[in-house]
Formats: structure tokens, C-alpha cells, sequence
DNA sequence: TTGCTCCTCACGTCACGTGAGGTGGC
DNA sequence: TTGCTCCTCACGTCACGTGAGGTGGC
């Protein structure tokens, strides 16, 4: 299966022939490999000695930057083989397209993993300099989220799992790779019934719902993921005290869980609900 | 080196336990995979029974689904073991910003390598639909490049791989995969010495060097790298017969070359040198 | 002759996938 | 009891990298 080689051996010289490890240098491949590529009969040495020795001819420069960048495109050495039998313009072009396409997808793959870390990291960030201590009035922006169907609770103590998981199995386009949020309708649901979300939602920026941006009553708390630690009550005095008056659903989000932190018991959850500005 | 299973094993209950197979179709992840993760000791079953069936409890939907976060952001299952033993929110946001910038870096490569894919297609496709014929007057478009510094040509007959060669290694910012070109400085140049460009340019969409757009007089001819064919006298004589006026540099570019044929006797050159527009 | 380059061969890598052959659980 | 699920163990994958131990070439 010799492949890419016996087409330009005709003209090597002993005079251009060039040793494996300068080989190696001028063309960025290593030693290595050239071996490696010369056991499986890829690309095989213009000469070799009584002692072994490989020896390159100048020429092979350009068949050797050739089959890289074969493989830069996504061929594997098997399909590079395959491909010294039968080459021509129109199957190399067809080949090329399809690869493209193949890269195409590797992009927004990455793409989408990006997005994913950021999200992440932004949450770690605001994690890191809430201000725990208290209930406090902030500017939040707007988050980009995907809303899953409203969760039906049985009277079951592991009906928050089976909605997280009915949200995960059942919500079109929602990423797995996000996390995953609780939204109650409103306060009153917040208050009424702290660990039993209406809804999850996704925080994926490829999200058409929003959490619209503006004032909001913002409180933390560590625990587990059902904990709250009388959160609720804590806002809904704060709300009061202040003379507040809120609308809109409550969202509670993770900003440090198993991600960032070993102990459970200091999971950070921030719940956020917008405050009616005064016209 | 059990990593990410204890903190969450207290609450398991019998009847919310899954078989591995359920616990795969819910998480995505394999059955191979989730004993591979298990045999290395980084995500172990909450239960294993007598007879060595692993169960799974809900609550590890949420652990798997981060631990395949971690993964998709770049990190090694070792990594992910390690992280295991300190995370802090502080050190997480730290590797995380690593892993941006290596996703990023992934990214450059990858949009390289599309541009690559694009260059050689756009080559190719020219080929299939050149008129090989006859010499002809063709608009182009303005085709970035890089160009590197002038050959000096010693009376040796490797001087063209010597000075291609040194072309590839000297020349700054030159990327190995894009195709390269031959460039003399003029018509008479080429004439004169058809086989040993005055530079050689590497056909790089973030070259700074251009060959400009504009109306060209094209021609074509099969044959191995240094073959001419006579090319060079048939466009001259083309030039005389149209009574047109040419100027600037003839670029020399192989549109088929052993990318996509297999026989060296039938690689597709391009000439094309401008034509000096009557105002 | 010295010392550097080159050689082969065998094994390791990484995150699983794929059987073969056998047993467990409702 | 049947038949389906699950088990372990061993080997394969892909494109090389890394020694160990030995020889070749100027």
C-alpha cells in the first residue's frame, strides 16, 4: 500500500538526499512519525542504506506538506491511503466538501462549549463577590434561559428529581451541558412552597425565553438543592420593610454547586425576584 | 481515588435507584462509559448488588451531568479525578479561564484549516472548469497572498527545492498548508527563465501581499512541476496577435496538483499575467 | 577512532467500544 | 422457568511518543 511515494523517486539524486532528522526539520514532522509513516507503507523514504538508514529526497518536501495537509482537513491516514488509488479533481472536491461540512459542526462544537464555560464562569464570578450577608435591591441584565413545561408535583418525595429529569429528557433544545435553574410563578408560590419550582429553566444563551434585565430583590443562601434555609421569609421581609412591591416570577440558580465546591452543605443559591419600579 | 459519588450516596433509597441501562438512556452517557467511570474509581454506582449490578440514584443524574461538563470543557478524566479533591470556586474560575483560551486556540486551528479546505477547493474548481484550449483574457478576482523574498539562483540544478526550502522556512508567518505559487517579476522574466521564479507566495487568505483583481491573460498547461510546455511563448505570442499591453508579475499557480492526481505528468498550471487597460 | 545519528522492537497512551462467555433478577 | 439484563475480562482503536539496547556512517 505504498502510497504517495514511488510517483517522484525517479529523481532523486544522492546529492539532494536528505538524512531523517533534517528531513524532520525542514518539514515539521517528526522523526518519529516518518517512521511511523514509513511502517504502515504511507510515505516511504526515495532511499535507504545496507544500515537501514532512511534518506529523503527534496522533492518528498512537497508530497510530505501534501499528505499534512490531508490530514489537517480531517483524513485519517487509512482514507490518505485509500485515496493515492483513486485521486481526481472531481472526488477530491466532493471529499473536501464533505469535510468541510465535518469542521463546520467541530466549530460549533467548541463553539457551543465555549458558551457553555462562560456561562459557568460568570456564575462562579457573581458567586464570588455576592453579598451574602444580606437581602439587597441590584441591577441584574438580562439572562437568556429556556423554560421548561410547567412540573406537575405528585405527592412523592422524589417528584423533584423525576420533573428535573422529565426537564432534561422532554424540553426541545435544551443543552444538557447548562445549568439548570427553578422559576416560581411569583412570590406567593416562593413563599408557599420553596423547594417545589414551577418550572426549570436552562441558562443557555442560545435561549429564546429571558430573565429580563432591571432592579431586582436579590438573596443567597448555602445548602443542598432543596434547602433554603427560610430564604423565602427573609425576602419577603425585606420586601415589606422596604415598601417594595414585586412582580414576575422568583428565579433561583446555583451559583456555586458540585462545579466549584466539594462540600454540599455549602452549595450557594441566589434568588432573584423583580422589583416594580414606582413611575 | 472514588472522586465525585460519596457526597451524594446518603440519600438513596431503594426505590428510586436505576439500572445502569435506564441511568445511560437518561444521561446520555454509555453503559461502557459509566463502568469505564466506575472501573476507574471517578463516578461509582450508589448501590452494587450481590451478583455486581450497579444502580444508580437520582441524585447522580445532576453528578454525571456535571462530571461531563468538566469534560466537554477540555478536562481529562485524571484532571477531573484531581478536581475532585480541591475544588474551590476560586481555583475553578481560574482553570476555567485556561480552558477558555485553549478552546480558543482550538478554535484558530480549526478555522485554518477551513480556510485551507476552501483555498484547495476554490483551486480545484477553477481546474474543472479552465479552458485548457488557448491562451485567453479572463477577469479575476484579487487573490490574497504572501510573498516571500527573492530567490538567488546558483547554477545547480536543486536550486528550485534549495530555494523553495528556504521559502517555507524563512519566511515569516508562512503556513505550510496553503498551496504555493511562482512568481516572476514580469512577462520577459518569464520568457526568459520559465522554470525558477523570481519569488515564491503562498495563496493565504490572511496575507497581507495581493495578487490584485483585474483582467488577466490566462493560460494553461498539464505537466510536472518545472514543465513549461512552451506556455510562456504561447501567451507571449497571444499578447502580440491581441496587440494588448501587459504588466506587473506573472503568477504561476498549480490548480491539480498530487492533491488531486495521482500522475505528476498531468498537474494543471495556471499563468496569468495583467493586462494594462486603455483608458 | 570517537561520538553522534540512526536503527528496530516493544510497550504506553487516552477514553472508551466490542465482543466472548457467563451469571443474575424479576 | 424463560428471556432479558447485567456482569467480567481481554483485546482493539488511532496516530503516534518513549525508551531500551544495539548498530551505522562521516
Amino acid at each position: 500500500m505504498a502510497c504517495y511515494t514511488k510517483d517522484s523517486q525517479n529523481d532523486a539524486k544522492p546529492d539532494e538526499l536528505i538524512p531523517i532528522r533534517a528531513f524532520s526539520d525542514i518539514t515539521n514532522v517528526s522523526v518519529s512519525t516518518l517512521r511511523y509513516y514509513d511502517e504502515i507503507g504511507l510515505f516511504t523514504p526515495a532511499m535507504r542504506t545496507r544500515g537501514g538508514y532512511r534518506y529523503y529526497s527534496a522533492m518528498q518536501i512537497v508530497t510530505i506538506k501534501f499528505i499534512r495537509v490531508l490530514l489537517d482537513c480531517g483524513f485519517s491516514l487509512s482514507e490518505v491511503c485509500e485515496l493515492s488509488h483513486d485521486r481526481s479533481p472531481e472526488s477530491m472536491a466532493r471529499l473536501m466538501h464533505g469535510k468541510t461540512l465535518e469542521l463546520d459542526r467541530e466549530m460549533s462544537l467548541i463553539m457551543e462549549r465555549r458558551a457553555v464555560l462562560d456561562v459557568f464562569q460568570c456564575l462562579i464570578c457573581e458567586g464570588l463577590t455576592a453579598n451574602e450577608e444580606r437581602v439587597s435591591v441590584e441591577k441584574m441584565q438580562a439572562l437568556p434561559i429556556i423554560t421548561g413545561t410547567k412540573n406537575t408535583f405528585f405527592s412523592d418525595e422524589f417528584m423533584f428529581y423525576k420533573s428535573f429529569v422529565r426537564f432534561l429528557k422532554e424540553t426541545p433544545n435544551v443543552n444538557h451541558s447548562f445549568p439548570v435553574g427553578g422559576l416560581f410563578r411569583d412570590m406567593a408560590a416562593f413563599e408557599a412552597s420553596p423547594s417545589t419550582p414551577d418550572n426549570f429553566f436552562s441558562i443557555d444563551p442560545a435561549g429564546k425565553d429571558e430573565k429580563p434585565a432591571g432592579t431586582y430583590v436579590v438573596g443567597y443562601t448555602r445548602g443542598y438543592y432543596g434547602d433554603t434555609n427560610g430564604l423565602e421569609k427573609r425576602m419577603s421581609a425585606f420586601i415589606d420593610e422596604q415598601r417594595l412591591e414585586v412582580t414576575g416570577p422568583v428565579y433561583n440558580i446555583f451559583l456555586h454547586d458540585e462545579i466549584s465546591l466539594k462540600d454540599p452543605r455549602n452549595f450557594l443559591k441566589q434568588s432573584s425576584v423583580r422589583v416594580k419600579l414606582e413611575t
